[in-house]
DNA sequence: GCTATTAATGCAACTATGTTGCAAATATAA
DNA sequence: TTATATTTGCAACATAGTTGCATTAATAGC
């Protein structure tokens, strides 16, 4: 691999994540950009996001890979956990800004810590 | 669904997360087991277990579906959170028994917390 | 601009996890 | 034993995600 390309693919893909706070699985992206772009393309490109810290995945509820942006300043922390909210009757998911203290757990080194929290939103709660 | 039967099939899963502390993928048991019974039961027999509050599951980090027994005197709790463990080298998967707080989220009614830590364990630390 | 080089893309085929429908087998009840 | 209900196996299926490879498109050097 040499210099990383900022393809039209690769806008697309950027824009429609500086457009929301929202998290969103790969399956939905490579759906909705069926006409502009093949599935494995999305893949590709979430992928090279997230390896550029651009972006962060974690696995849905369903084992879904989900993906939203990384704000600016966030710096991996040591010990806490950004987590995100799944809501099991619409599957509409979000990235929570709140940081979650973990405390040390004996034994193990912990690289990363995936918080998912599943509950209903206000939509359908209503 | 009538009364429940206590089967061959249904013993042999529950003796083998009755000697273990560790999480075991629905993978590798379909695996281990193919010998004694189909990977459709198997999957069945999980999902019964469950529901029926023996054993409970969450998502590894590979969107793989892990089962842990359940302890007798665990009670769901509200807003709290029961970590699993995952080694990213070996892949061994473990159910920690602390507790982990996690504070009320604004605007979100929590049903409940999926908290999985990834790291190195000491066999593959070392 | 034009050409050479390198990276990105599309496509088809593939792997893997997990699910479903249905017929056959097994267990319980009467 | 017979009738009824549950469980199992099997094959086929659905879906998410990956890989190899040929083609296309973007950049660098002139």
């Amino acid at each position: 691999m040499g210099v990383k390309r900022k393809t039209k693919s690769v806008k697309i893909l950027l824009k429609i994540f500086e457009q929301t706070n929202h998290a969103i699985s790969a399956v939905k992206l490579a759906e909705d950009l069926h006409q502009e772009m093949n599935k494995t393309t999305v893949y590709r490109i979430l992928e090279r996001l997230e390896s550029e810290n651009t972006l962060h995945s974690f696995i849905g509820k369903d084992g879904l890979k989900w993906y939203a942006k990384n704000e600016k300043d966030s710096a991996p922390h040591h010990s806490t956990a950004h987590p995100h909210f799944q809501c099991k009757s619409c599957g509409k998911t979000e990235c929570l800004t709140m940081d979650i203290d973990i405390p040390p757990v004996p034994k193990y080194k912990i690289d990363s810590v995936k918080l998912l929290l599943i509950g209903e939103c206000d939509d359908c709660a209503s």
